[in-house]
Parts: structure tokens; C-alpha cells; sequence
RNA sequence: GUGGGCGUAGCUCAGUUGGUUAGAGCGCCAGGUUGUGGUCCUGGAGGCCGGGGGUUCGAGACCCCUCGUCCACCCCA
């Protein structure tokens, strides 16, 4: 038994999953490329202060944040996601708008570990700052659904939700306060201590007995400025366009106080656990003002890789690619040949592998078939003398001869591709 | 953070009411096929039964603690 194991939230991922990690980032990074987005890498740990304004009374910052001081006595938080980074980029950048950005990589949160829920978890998502524009809010929503499609999921439900302005967040939240506060000895005790620190959340519990109540309490639809209401009407008629599928719920608050207006939440309805919510986003119009700069509308959206990657499993789309090269060499003579002969393929732009300690040509044609090689290139006493190689397709179940000289051009035939 | 389930080979798991040298399948290695993989057959390597303490003549099984993991709550991706 190993001595040491990965940190409590964190593990490794080895192949094949990290290639089939790698390559749903590609898929996010050709969806969002593909309508103007630019790809930022934010520090993965700053000023504790950044991350402050998602809410001093959430949990993601009361309790989550893995804080320290540095040698320099800086209190320096690691980031438990990325759209505040994001803002204080702008704000310290100051590009023009709009400014249309892409991330991927990990957050940390000091959370209990459970499936699909790490300490250390990768999201990729997108930013959009400096525009008021409800078609933009559409295009956010249409690209997460997009990107969902791209990888296969067809079991994806969006929920959309308009939270208001900041005055009409506040407004409703009072008015929650009050209707809950009329109905408290009903509630559970844990929605009890919710209702103290953030009324809103209240809504999101899944408890029971909180249901009945939960089902009265006032829509914060009745409660937003007209001017709201426009907007969001104007953003569900741009999704209409798109035909894309939507459920209005008014329930909708999200955990992060940042945001306001259009609000939304993807949810795998092919998950059981708890953890079906794939990814979500909104406005956050007052988050770069909050961080220093000049008022600034934005919204974005991240999703979770390892969600998406359930997902994905309960679907059975998605699967880890191939593992592939173009060409095995086998020697059965010294080693020297597919040493000599490897280094010659790679240099001419083929991939090339070979099994190493001059193992029998068995063993070394097992290695060749879990390569994934389209052929194995093999070189034994007889070859040599000749200077000539053995090549054999595989999978053909036949082979034949080729000049040692005429090797790459026979390879060529093989591969369909170039990589440098 | 609270409550509950589960930790046995690299992986997935069996292991009767506590009883000698702890098993299977897959994977890995070797041989059958003295120059050939993906099928088949045979053999082999690999375990302080998560860790510590206790009960007992005897513990992988029972008790306590601890760590890890999973589930629910909480929270969120």
C-alpha cells in the first residue's frame, strides 16, 4: 500500500480520461472560438478581496476559500471560480468591449467530497463584458446549448429566470423576508438559519416540508422594473428565434450574489444525484464596478467538467478517444533498429512507438496491437541482412517486404494525416 | 459542518454463525506456436484484508478510534 495518496477533493486523472478531457476542451474551445471569443488564463490564486464580491454571504466565500498568507503577508485566496478574475482583469486591462473571453482550468473549494464534486474541479466557461444587448444574452445561452449538443447530450433542460436589477433584488428579497418571516414556525430549522443569511436561497431547498410554503411565496417577477421585464422578454424571444428550448422558473436564484436580470441553469435529466445541475450563468452588471472599474454590464456562464462528464457517461456519449500512433517498431534483433528507425519516422513527422528490453516478438507484437498502431514495422535477422522491413497493417493479417530505403513513403500510405 | 452506507490483488468483487497456507473474473508476465498481435489453452507474479487499538486460544469477519470513499442534508459546477 502506497504511503501517499491524493489530497482529500483531488486526484489524478490518467489516460484514457485525460484524453477525453483534452478533447472536450477542444470541442468548448472550437464552440466558443467560433463566435468570437478569446481564450484568457486569470492567475489561479489572487487577492482575497476579488472573490469577497461574490457575496459575503455565501458559502463559497464564508467557508470554501482556500485562504492564506503569503511570505509577503498578502492574504491570497486560490480561486473558487473564474468570473471574478475575469472582471478584475477588465478592470486592470481595460480592453475595449466588448470583450468576449474563454477560460478553462481548476477552482478549489474546501467542500465535503462527493461525486462530481471535488475540491479541486475544472470548468470551462465564457465572459461577455461591456454590452447591454439581450441578443447577447441569447448567444451566452446558445453556445453552452450548443456546446452540450457538440458532445452528443441530448437530455439537457435549461431554466431561465430574470432576478431583476440590484433595486429589485433587494425589493423582492425583503418582501421574502416577510413572507417566510409569516410562515416560519412551518419551515425547516435549516431553512430558518437560510432565511437570516440570504432569504433567496430559501427557494432552493429541497426539504419537504419546506415545499408547501415554498410553492406560495411571491415571484420575483411581479417584483422587477419594467425594464427588466423588458429585457427579459426580449431575451426569451431571441431564444425563440434559435429555437431553443426553455423553462421559465421562477425559483431560479443561483448562489452567487452577483447576479442580476437574465439567470439560468442547465440540468442533465439523466443524472440521479443530487448533482444534475451541468452548468449556469447570468448577468453580473455590478460585479466590475464592485471590483474598481467604471459600470459595466457582463455575463457568462461555466460548467463543470466532471458533471458534463457524467453526463456524458449516463448518455454514453462522449467516449475517451483512441489511444493511436501511426507506427510500431518491433526488433527482435538489438533494439538498435527501432531505436535508429523511431528517432527516422518521428523526425518525418509520423508518430512512432516501440517496446523496449528486446522482448520476444510475441510480447512485442501484444505492445503493437495496445499501441493502437495503424501498422508495426518489423525487423529480425533476416530483414537486417536484406535491409529490408517487415510491414504489417494491422488488423490485415497480412504483411510483406519493404526496402529499408522506401520505408517512409510506404508509411505515408498508411496515415492519413501529418503531425509534425 | 451534520447523519448514514462501504473500505479484501492494478480494476470489479466473493469470502458461511470468528477456525489452519485469503479466492474468482478482468488486467499484467511467461509458455503452448524456437519470426508475429487482436481468439483459445496452461502456468506465474502480485495482498501487513485502509490504518491504530481492543475482545478472543484464534479476527478479513466482532467492538472502539481514525483516515478514505459513496449517499442524503448543506452548498454548488
Amino acid at each position: 500500500m502506497a504511503d501517499f495518496k491524493t489530497s482529500p477533493g483531488t486526484r489524478d486523472i490518467l489516460s484514457p480520461d485525460s484524453a477525453r478531457w483534452r478533447a472536450f476542451q477542444g470541442v468548448f474551445e472550437s464552440t466558443v472560438e467560433a463566435a468570437g471569443y478569446d481564450y484568457i488564463i486569470p492567475p489561479m490564486f489572487e487577492d482575497l478581496d476579488v472573490f469577497l464580491r461574490l457575496g459575503e454571504a455565501t458559502d463559497v466565500v464564508t467557508k470554501e476559500m482556500y485562504d492564506f498568507h503569503d511570505k509577503g503577508g498578502r492574504h491570497i485566496a486560490l480561486r473558487p471560480e473564474q468570473t471574478a478574475s475575469v472582471c478584475r482583469a477588465f478592470v486592470e486591462h481595460r480592453p475595449t468591449t466588448p470583450w468576449k473571453v474563454w477560460y478553462s482550468g481548476p477552482n478549489f473549494r474546501y467542500e465535503k467530497p462527493q461525486q462530481g464534486r471535488y475540491r479541486q474541479f475544472d470548468q470551462v466557461g465564457i465572459e461577455a463584458l461591456g454590452v447591454d444587448d439581450a441578443f447577447l444574452d441569447a448567444e451566452v445561452i446558445a453556445l453552452a446549448a450548443k456546446f452540450y449538443s457538440a458532445l452528443g447530450l441530448r437530455k439537457i433542460e435549461l431554466s431561465i429566470n430574470s432576478l431583476g436589477d440590484s433595486g429589485d433584488r433587494d425589493k423582492y428579497a425583503k418582501k421574502l423576508s416577510e413572507y417566510f418571516a409569516k410562515h416560519e414556525s412551518k419551515l425547516t430549522a435549516e431553512s430558518k438559519a437560510t432565511l437570516l443569511r440570504n432569504p433567496l436561497r430559501v427557494l432552493d431547498s429541497k426539504r419537504e416540508p419546506d415545499q408547501e410554503i415554498i410553492i406560495g411565496a411571491p415571484a420575483i417577477r411581479e417584483t422587477i422594473s419594467n425594464e427588466s421585464r423588458e429585457h427579459f422578454e426580449a431575451v426569451l424571444s431571441a431564444l425563440d428565434a434559435l429555437k431553443i428550448s426553455y423553462k421559465i422558473n421562477d425559483r431560479l436564484v443561483r448562489g452567487l450574489d452577483y447576479y442580476r436580470r437574465t439567470t439560468f441553469e442547465f440540468v442533465s435529466t439523466a443524472l440521479e444525484a443530487a448533482h444534475t445541475a451541468i452548468g449556469g450563468g447570468g448577468r453580473y452588471d455590478g460585479l466590475v464596478e464592485a471590483l474598481g472599474g467604471p459600470p459595466t454590464a457582463g455575463i457568462g456562464f461555466a460548467l463543470g467538467l466532471d458533471r458534463t462528464l457524467l453526463a456524458c457517461d449516463a448518455e454514453s456519449v462522449f467516449a475517451a478517444p483512441l489511444k493511436e500512433v501511426d507506427v510500431f517498431v518491433v526488433d527482435t534483433v538489438d533494439g538498435t533498429h527501432a531505436h535508429e528507425l523511431c528517432h527516422q519516422i518521428r523526425t518525418h513527422g509520423f508518430s512512432a512507438d516501440r517496446a523496449y528490453d528486446l522482448r520476444s516478438i510475441k510480447a512485442q507484437m501484444k505492445a503493437a496491437d495496445r499501441s493502437g498502431a495503424r501498422i508495426a514495422l518489423i525487423i529480425g535477422s533476416n530483414e537486417v541482412e536484406n535491409e529490408s522491413v517487415m510491414l504489417r497493417p494491422m488488423g490485415s493479417g497480412e504483411q510483406y517486404v519493404v526496402p529499408r530505403q522506401d520505408i517512409l513513403n510506404e508509411i505515408a500510405k498508411y496515415t492519413i494525416k501529418t503531425n509534425i
